[in-house]
RNA sequence: GGCGCGGUGGCGGAGUGGCUACGCAGCGGCCUGCAAAGCCGUGAACGCCGGUUCGAUUCCGGCCCGCGCCUCCA
């Protein structure tokens, strides 16, 4: 089955044929660092991880870049109101970008551009866009000029009037056109900037993406990720950019994951329902955070609750469970189940690929020779490895504790493991109401017993 | 106002013009000292009203409800 991918440009579902199939781009837009990433931007994280991993396996080199915004008035902005420097703001929070991020189950991006070190791509295009009549100089900005440019408004199916209709902000009296939107504004000395033909001054938000899109994947490349809300103005405006200043086609397959809301309402910060990763990560294992991510089809909208991220990991208990079982198992083979990467190929459905994962444990639990356990449990690694699950230790699975637990007030493993013993040891002497006792208190603490035919195992419910 | 998305069983969530995933929860059974886990079995749904059709949850039209975007929020 050959992949399809839903392309927000046409929306319509189509078959995925890379330009260079012995080099596939992609390209998402990545993190401004000036805060923790939220549970919002987990999503295209990982949606996008998932796409990586699937276009790793069906084709032999895949470059997936995503960049990390260090320029931005935000960033300014949180700098003034802390007394931090900016540098230490961006370098702080990529850290913990990059930290959460693999918490989740993400692999690291084939390229991790920074704005801050391609400036200077960034004023060749904005000048070669004023060369070629899309952009003009203003006061110390540099704006494109959106009526220049025939289709604009494409991607997001907006037109010209309706974008100056709906405008939210007052229109700067130096643009030719209440639509245009800035490439390069001036600072002040108190500001980041860098010099440049129209003085020193820093860059507008969209062309960055274009500058290191073009830079690493080349000026037409496959696809390009993010978050429905980036549509418009953001990538509506990259495409402008890019097609305008190298008269090439941008990007083949937009594509956009869709909202997330929180237990029934918009995350916002005036609601107090901002989740970070950094909170969660507290609360439950990153794989879960990840599972209940992958439980809804990307393009759905997601409203994300604690009930959900219950479920994600309970249904992952069952995966590790079954890998628990069957610990002393060689898994054979590493193809990916016909099952699986036909869902996966059809527009990136992860619940069904997740079912079907499902049945596989099923079968695991159920095989009775050790030839049988060994192919199935093969099955299972190989469906768990292009969705980025089942990638640690089962028992450090079942030994996760959240934060909250504290080595102070929980049991240690040590503990536990004494107890089970002295149980062991009640049993053995027919003291089930001793065994019994010990089971029952360990489990008003969280920790739950499964007695096996290899002994007794527990985890932490 | 313009553009767009969603409404599936108790819950989460796929999907399909007829055979109605999957998981959790429930119920019955096997297993177990008793449990847990696992296994077997089982009930239960497609917002409302029309239309097309032999037949619609699935296609078309209208309506109701919820949500998003319309210059820098994934």
């Amino acid at each position: 089955m050959t992949l399809s991918i839903y392309n927000t440009l046409n929306r319509t579902k189509e078959p995925f044929q890379p330009l260079n199939p012995n080099r596939v781009g992609m390209y998402v837009c990545g993190p401004t660092v000036y805060d923790f990433a939220h549970i919002g931007n987990a999503r295209p994280v990982i949606v996008f991880d998932v796409l990586f991993r699937l276009l790793k396996a069906l084709y032999p080199t895949v470059v997936y870049v995503r960049n990390i915004t260090d320029v931005d008035d935000k960033i300014i902005k949180k700098s003034e109101e802390t007394g931090e420097p900016i540098r230490a703001i961006t370098e702080r929070t990529a850290r913990a970008f990059h930290d959460d991020m693999a918490a989740l189950g993400a692999l690291p991006p084939s390229v991790e551009p920074r704005a801050t070190d391609h400036i200077a791509e960034m004023i060749e295009i904005a000048q070669r866009l004023i060369e070629k009549g899309y952009a003009y100089e203003a006061e110390g900005h540099v704006l494109f000029n959106v009526p220049a440019m025939d289709d604009y408004g494409r991607l997001s199916n907006l037109d010209r009037d309706s974008i100056v209709a709906g405008a939210r902000v007052e229109v700067a009296g130096y643009k030719k056109d209440p639509a245009d939107f800035v490439l390069w504004k001036p600072s002040t000395d108190d500001q980041p900037g860098w010099e440049s033909p129209w003085g020193r001054g820093r860059p507008g938000w969209h062309i960055e993406c274009s500058a290191m899109s073009g830079k690493y994947l080349g000026v037409t490349f496959d696809i390009h990720g993010g978050g429905q809300d980036l549509i418009f103005p953001h990538h509506e405006n990259e495409i402008a950019q890019s097609t305008c200043a190298h008269g090439a086609p941008f990007v083949r397959y937009w594509m956009h994951n869709g909202y997330l809301m929180v237990e029934g309402e918009k995350m916002s910060k005036s609601l107090g329902n901002f989740i970070t990763v950094r909170e969660l990560r507290g609360e439950a294992p990153g794989e879960a955070i990840r599972m209940a991510m992958l439980s809804t089809h990307y393009r759905q909208p997601i409203d994300w609750t604690r009930k959900g991220l219950q479920q994600a990991k309970d249904a992952l208990d069952r995966f590790y469970g079954a890998l628990r079982a069957n610990a002393d198992i060689e898994a054979a083979g590493s193809e990916i189940p016909a099952a699986v990467k036909d869902a996966l190929c059809d527009d990136l459905n992860t619940p069904a690929a997740i079912a079907a994962m499902h049945e596989i444990v099923g079968r695991l639990n159920k095989a009775e020779s050790r030839s049988e356990k060994s192919l199935v449990k093969g099955d299972l690694m190989a469906s768990a490895e292009v969705l980025g699950l089942l990638q640690q230790d089962p028992e450090a699975w079942f030994k996760w504790a959240p934060e909250s637990t504290g080595e102070a007030v929980g049991l240690s493993d040590a503990d536990i493991d004494r107890l089970i013993e002295e149980r062991k040891a009640a049993r053995k002497a027919k003291d089930f109401a001793a065994a019994d006792r010990i089971r029952d208190d360990l489990k008003a603490q969280g920790i739950v017993l499964e007695d096996g035919p290899q002994g007794t195992s527990w985890k932490r419910g």
